[in-house]
DNA sequence: CAAAAGCGGTGCATTTTTTGCATCGCATTC
DNA sequence: GAATGCGATGCAAAAAATGCACCGCTTTTG
């Protein structure tokens, strides 16, 4: 769109950090640009670079301007979308940033259901932690997030929250799971594997141990990588803690999950949320409405 | 600013309701803005306008991109005056709607303060009632609305309910001046003017009317105009009635005002609110919290 | 019922704007 | 102290926007 193109020129400049590998990138010589942001600022009425021996970088004001752009090219593919919409043809492209648990199973079901329906729409699925999937929706780089105990929630408006008990996974022959619910304290003194502390199961973790003998959890392995652990437990027979949204409860992976109980762990939370005060695409506003319905029934 | 210039011209058109006449208003050939207009649609990839035999018309994406348009020019606005508050310049404009009571005293005044502190900042004020108000909001006409009992609600954001009491206005020498509160069956025993339905206060009224042996409110004169009706039971000596915010109660005005006993009517609720999911300009955004502060601070 | 008026659209010459090229001045880097 | 990389600028070339004249169409008008 033409009434964009400044704005993606701007863009370019800041990613590159100089005017002149800009121009480069945008195939354009250094001096239309640079007079093509000079004039920009001077209509504008304020610089929102600054010049630097070695290129230029944004000032406060170019830092708002940038929020400022970002802003209005969401808005207009949201505009597309809802026009879009209108003539009957359903597209668009809905991008998630989203904890690791709901990548094996939740959201490619999800995703499914809705292409099926919607064939015309595409999806962009990126794995974030709470604290990036924050950042994610508010520079527009995610329209939905969907995460566990998300920390700031300034800009993060929440659209739905649901209650997730901890589940402990362990291999079918582990003594442990012979019971329908675990202690915690029984965990504890098996031989177990965590996530590292940025994740929310750990931080519960470490907050429940706390109250106990143990004190404290001493995992054997500790990892990023919920997939990792889940099969380390089949190899040493130790067991590990996830969310069952992440988990096949069936048995045919070749594990078992047993909850852990609440009197123990509070259980976490899993947060659907956007950007605050942001107007999604139809797309992406549909697909939060699937997501909200599904995550409230109470289904495996 | 360059980029919204196919804004301005696309609304030109639609004001005019044809190219031509837009053409003349804007000072450029009408073939010229014909082409604008439509390379702006292949460029978006929809028609915007219908094409008459008499001149255009918005379609319903037209009407879209309309919205799109003022959200645009609104957010920018808004940027700049953020940008201003940077450097240290505190400018900008804000725009209110507002019913009618709050004209005489309380928006003099806080516009007064408020621009006493920052003399660069200029004010629109609106009379409108709680239904244009909101139509104001979600135009961009106006940034902030002030209104008793709005009706919709869908795009009102409410930053502050404040309940006010319904006052009985009347000569210092009428019978029920010597009464600190008043009931509604002796006010609809004496003559009464009351302002007509499409205001809080008679809606008020009305339905507690219902319950008396009156069944209904009778008034002598109805108006629009609380400052007519403020003045006319001084001629007359009749009552009236509205809220206390609009009113002088020292008396020093040659009328006298009592509160209406909350067991008969209903305080109405005076909002104070915006055009949801939208973020403010600055200047805008702080005299909104002057307001809630004002308003929440019981003074008279 | 025909003429007139008003509308959006289009081809072509003209004007305005944007771009590319060469170059300057300046600061950092090697 | 030479070299490199940066943003800025003058000037000519290229591209884009505009104005003008005119078309085809429908509605209005006499």
């Amino acid at each position: 769109m033409r009434h964009l193109k400044d704005f993606q020129f701007i863009e370019a400049v800041i990613r590159a950090g100089s005017i002149r590998k800009a121009a480069e990138d945008m195939n354009i010589t250094a001096s239309a640009l640079n007079r093509r942001i000079n004039r920009f600022e001077e209509d504008f009425g304020y610089e929102i670079f600054e010049r630097l021996p070695r290129g230029v970088r944004l000032n406060p004001a170019g830092e708002l301007m940038l929020h400022h752009i970002r802003a209005q090219r969401s808005d207009f593919v949201r505009l597309q979308s809802q026009v879009a919409d209108l003539s009957g043809v359903r597209r668009g492209h809905v991008s998630i940033a989203c904890s690791q648990a709901l990548l094996p199973y939740f959201l490619p079901e999800q995703i499914a259901r809705y292409r099926s329906e919607h064939p015309g729409v595409s999806f962009g699925v990126n794995v974030r932690d709470r604290l990036e999937a924050e950042r994610e929706l508010s520079t527009f780089a995610s329209d939905i997030a969907l995460v566990f105990e998300p920390r700031h929630l300034v800009d993060f408006e929440v659209t739905l929250s649901v209650a997730q008990q901890i589940y402990v996974v362990m291999r079918p022959d582990n003594p442990l799971a012979g019971q329908t619910e675990l202690r915690l304290r029984d965990c504890l003194a098996h031989p177990h594997v965590a996530p590292s502390a940025q994740y929310g199961v750990r931080v519960l973790l470490d907050t429940a141990a706390k109250k106990t003998t143990y004190g404290r959890i001493r995992p054997l392995v500790e990892s990023e990588s919920f997939d990792f652990m889940r099969h380390y437990v089949i190899h040493e027979n130790a067991i590990s803690f996830q969310f069952p949204i992440g988990l096949d409860l069936s048995g045919a992976q070749g594990y078992v999950a047993r909850p852990l109980s609440l009197r123990d762990v509070e259980p976490g939370n899993l947060l659907l949320g956007q950007l605050r005060g942001r107007t999604l695409p139809v797309a992406s506003a549909r697909f939060v409405q699937q997501l909200a319905q599904a995550l409230q029934t109470p289904a495996g």
